[in-house]
DNA sequence: GCGACAG
DNA sequence: ATCTTGTCGC
């Protein structure tokens, strides 16, 4: 099977799965975003019985208003395997995907980018498919070791997997917990933890850029099983 | 062999 | 991710 029809098949062995991964990894291109991004999106998805709903949200870089919101509901076909989020979470973000009118310049994602055992994480995994560069935003970590940032706002400390830098840990408000940021393609990790840090309200932890999607996607899942339940 | 392990 | 009560704090 050739990486193109793999691009297109998410119901592989774990032992494809990881061919597959190792195949992208060889290709990932961890070079400065140029200029600034216009248009951004982010991502995200909420599941109840074996359904989901994946959400991406379309955002203004300089106004910070959403431009755009699509969402797909389907079926699950994979069960959630640490390392390989990718293989469950993707069929269903694709097809939101492809609803999209506008075009972000970049894509914000809830999960990992090369801060990944083969490097590899969602993030990373999804900018082959849409051909735009990523990022991943974590909230626990997965794997790596690091300091503590100190505790105020935008401090942040990398995150290291022998003596390579894969990732780093973004205090994002003050006495919060920190977030888990990476590159997922196509961007250095300065450009990774100032592009998220520009979507950091005064509230949340979680990033606007992420946060919206999130609610949007609890809130889209609300409705549908109240209207199911009814009429 | 044992423990860890994005969402 | 999801299941859930009470509770601390602005």
């Amino acid at each position: 099977m050739d990486i193109k029809q793999q691009l297109h098949s998410f119901d592989l062995t774990r032992t494809e799965m990881e061919a597959l991964q190792l195949q992208l990894q060889s290709q990932i291109q961890i070079t400065p975003y140029s200029g600034q991004p216009q248009i951004v999106a982010g991502v995200d998805l909420a599941y109840f019985d074996n359904q989901a709903i994946a959400v991406i949200v379309a955002m203004d870089v300089a106004t910070k208003k959403v431009i755009e919101t699509v969402s797909y509901m389907d079926t699950v076909s994979n069960d959630y395997i640490p390392g390989f989020l990718a293989f469950r979470e993707l069929p269903l973000f694709l097809e939101a995907w492809k609803k999209l009118k506008s075009s972000p310049d970049l894509v914000f994602f809830d999960g990992n980018g090369i801060l990944h055992p083969h490097r590899v994480g969602i993030a990373t995994h999804a900018s082959f498919w849409i051909d735009k560069p990523t990022i991943g935003i974590a909230k626990t970590p997965m794997i790596g070791t690091y300091q503590t940032p100190s505790p105020v706002q935008g401090s942040y400390e990398w995150i290291y997997d022998q003596d390579e830098i894969i990732g780093a840990v973004l205090r994002t408000q003050t006495d919060v917990k920190p977030v888990y940021v990476s590159v997922g393609n196509r961007v250095t990790l300065q450009n990774t933890i100032d592009f998220t840090m520009h979507w950091v309200g005064n509230k949340s932890r979680i990033p606007e850029i992420t946060r919206q999607p999130d609610l949007l996607t609890r809130e889209l899942r609300r409705d549908y099983l109240h209207s199911q339940k009814n009429g």
